[in-house]
DNA sequence: GTATATTAGTTTCAAATGAAACTAATTTCA
DNA sequence: TGAAATTAGTTTCATTTGAAACTAATATAC
């Protein structure tokens, strides 16, 4: 028989940290397992990676974006949308417009293509989510999203 | 003058989703954010990473540990653990011993440096999620954890 | 007007990551 | 027993990441 080694014994040390409670542990365990099961989703039923949808996110909300829009509604850095704008180009789900008044400036949009997968990308989105939040109450959403706006913008100041 | 682009309009699609709102795009920014900052704390004031100090919270909690208890209470895999095991034996914080009873196995304890080291760290960490949660509420914070638990063991069975 | 600075976006390079292969030790079972 | 399977932990390798360097275009300052 192969033994399961005993735990080892717990909390020597007074002041020793619980890592369950760390507020910062606990997020990270939360976001690593939401963005595998939403990357696998994406990848499996779409062919698209995390980065990828956000950039289809920000061209749902924000047609005829520049890259620097997207980097400004999407939280990814200008190198991500690079890649991401390219990889989605190849895919053929968007193509880029270059500005004539400003020839850095390209302008990004759906192709129909494109649109017609954001389209079908939404509803997955919001079932995951609605999957995922289903046990907690409406209050709790409502609280736990003004909590995390709040914590956002406060980390940003720390 | 540079003129700043104006912003494209908004939600021409009915059905766009909101990434503002959306529950695994908020708490990935935040995610980040806090991580970062941690990050920086921890390589700037101790010269160690983020994987590190997971480990050393571990072995705070539960001294004696082998690899693999480690990867239990740290959410990393076996291959984070077993550099960042390698990375503070080289630093002179941990030590491993191996098990005279199963020669597959190793015990991680801190040395006196590491210990030393820990105990250092703790309050930073304290620390930084107090100023982090310092502008919510003790209910909002309970229910914070209650809740990050909750969609934790949620996400795990979606 | 021309030199300098700034901006948009891309590419490069080095570090971090994690799946899969691997090594060594132990257990299982025929 | 001893061959096959399992387990602990490490190494390898391909991919992801982001900082910094870079290119091209435009704006600013002299």
């Amino acid at each position: 028989m192969n033994e399961i080694p005993r735990n080892p014994p717990r909390n020597p040390d007074e002041d020793a940290l619980d890592l369950e409670t760390f507020f910062p542990y606990q997020i990270t365990l939360l976001t690593k397992q939401v963005s595998n099961s939403l990357a696998k989703t994406y990848v499996d039923r779409f062919g698209i990676t995390i980065p990828e949808w956000r950039v289809m996110a920000a061209l749902g909300r924000y047609p005829n974006a520049t890259a620097s829009h997207v980097v400004r509604h999407t939280g990814l850095d200008k190198v991500q949308v690079s890649r991401a704008v390219a990889l989605l180009a190849d895919k053929g789900h968007v193509a880029r417009r270059p500005d004539p008044e400003d020839r850095r400036n390209a302008f990004i949009n759906f192709t129909t293509r494109g649109r017609e997968t954001y389209r079908e990308i939404v509803p997955v989105a919001r079932a995951y989510e609605e999957r995922l939040l289903a046990t907690i109450t409406p209050e709790q959403r409502r609280m736990l999203n003004a909590v995390l706006d709040e914590l956002t913008a406060r980390a940003e100041e720390l």
